[in-house]
DNA sequence: CTTCACACGTGATAC
DNA sequence: TGTATCACGTGTGAA
């Protein structure tokens, strides 16, 4: 048996399941050696059984392989020993690149548009213009309802929000506000600081993966 | 036989190729029987030189799924299709990560420090400065020999390098200049710009990649 | 004819 | 216990 098939890499379709009546033994003796009988049948039924287990097992793999053939670009080898080198090379690629930029924006101050792995938040006050004006940047995790968090804590802080800035990139924001009314002490930033630390929950996204000891 | 091993994942080892004696008939009728034990053993070294073919192909797979738990963040379940799921599943997030970046770098015009993916050039005449100062901004393929290149076009237009600025991403680099000397007239821009072109050549990354055609 | 990649069924093994 | 995963050898079609 064993319908061994060809390199035709997408869309598998092998044959079907291969039905071929388990428990009917169709016998004239099955009455008589019922006993024996039984625990041969039980034997293949076992038997089928496992085998069936493994195909499917075998379909769960491939249907991964077809996946990883799909999404990655510039496959020359659609063999599956060399789907998964390619998938390793690129892998390491794209985590490089990431971490590169994570680097990058982390390096430099607040002065990166793209938001930093790593959460933070600095504030600054503005001299020399309006008064009591204080510019807050920091990086996050993207979330649902992080904006109204924002602007609820920052309303109940009597702040104004005077212009906004915010860049969203791969599930992670950076945001720069520029926030009055907060009166002209330092309380005023202190409080801020508090409100916006409450909201930049840490909910770890790839790019902080990446930096993570391996198995936490 | 069947030596089958259970899930222990990491450093395979696994027994040793089992060598039992290819050629060697060592029988008394191998005389007798020369024709018909020399088909029978060709076909037993056959199936030995299939089986340990097998084996490489399967050791070569198996080498691939080691790396792959490797370098994969945050794996839960080691199993192959599981490994194979989380790395369908993390290629598409790294895929999404780049791709955001690159969009938000290519939206914003060359007031990104981050590269783009795409090989852009831009030149600009600033005014009110110094007379014939240009600024010149473009993201291009690092590759050795860049900076040489650059500068050697640059000197043999008479053009001097005022002020720099480079960042280096993930292979990628973007570069901006100020450059005096050319001239007054818009035939040294020109000319800049003719020679820029030369130095960016196109050697596809993985972020570049990303936005080709499936199979380029 | 050989090589290569594959699916298959099976025994071993771990939980 | 049953139900997973795994490596193995084999049959088979394509290059």
């Amino acid at each position: 048996m064993s319908m061994g098939s060809a390199p035709s890499y997408f869309s598998k379709q092998i044959g079907f399941p291969q039905r071929y009546g388990i428990g009917q033994v169709n016998s004239i003796y099955s009455k008589k050696f019922t006993k024996s009988l039984s625990t041969a049948e039980a034997k293949v039924f076992s038997a089928k059984k496992h085998s069936e287990s493994e195909r499917r097992r075998r379909m769960r793999i491939n249907s991964q392989y077809a996946a990883l053939r799909k999404i990655l670009p510039n496959l020359i080898k659609m063999d599956k020993a060399s789907v998964l080198a390619e998938t390793v090379r690129q892998v390491r690629e794209l985590k490089k690149v990431v971490t590169d930029i994570d680097a990058a924006c982390r390096g430099s101050g607040s002065e990166c548009v793209i938001p930093s792995g790593v959460n933070k938040l600095s504030l600054e006050k503005c001299e020399g213009k309006q008064e009591g004006l204080v510019k807050a940047t920091f990086s996050c995790e993207d979330r649902a309802g992080l904006i109204s968090d924002m602007t609820r804590e920052l309303r109940s802080r009597k702040g104004k929000v005077v212009k906004a800035e915010m860049v969203t990139v791969g599930g992670r924001t950076k945001i720069v506000l520029w926030v009055k009314g907060l009166g002209a002490g330092s309380e005023g930033i202190v409080s801020l600081k508090k409100a916006l630390n409450k909201v930049i929950v840490d909910r770890p996204s790839i790019i902080q993966k990446l930096h993570l000891p391996k198995r936490l």
